[in-house]
DNA sequence: CCCCTGACTAGAA
DNA sequence: TTTCTAGCCAGGG
């Protein structure tokens, strides 16, 4: 694991209950602008236990594949998902309240 | 080294 | 609003 890795997962670590960001967003945080596809690559192969459902792309749409357990988790967290899509959270990228 | 693929994106049609 | 086009990065054949 590189260090550009390990600054990924620690942003994605830091993610709180009902913070729903995007690809692009964990990449500039870690500083990495334009890394994002470094980034879902690092969620769909990491080892390491990390908040995935909080990570949405930049149009809101949820995990291909994994969209029933996304959105039964999200909900739990006051997520607003409509159609397969996070229309608003709490906190983060998609915060609208 | 080339080519294709994908939990990506911003901007132009 | 939807689709396409370049850019972007790592892996695998």
């Amino acid at each position: 694991m590189d260090d550009r890795e390990r600054r990924i997962v620690d942003v994605l670590i830091a993610l709180q209950p009902g913070e729903v960001t995007t690809y692009g967003d964990i990449a500039d945080m870690a500083g990495y602008p334009k890394h994002s596809r470094l980034v879902g690559r690092i969620l769909q192969a990491t080892e390491i236990e990390v908040p995935w459902w909080r990570v949405v792309n930049a149009a809101g749409r949820l995990v291909p594949g994994h969209e029933g357990e996304q959105t039964k988790l999200l909900l739990e967290e006051d997520v607003i998902i409509r159609n397969g899509n996070v229309k608003s959270a709490p906190y983060g990228r998609f915060s609208g309240f």
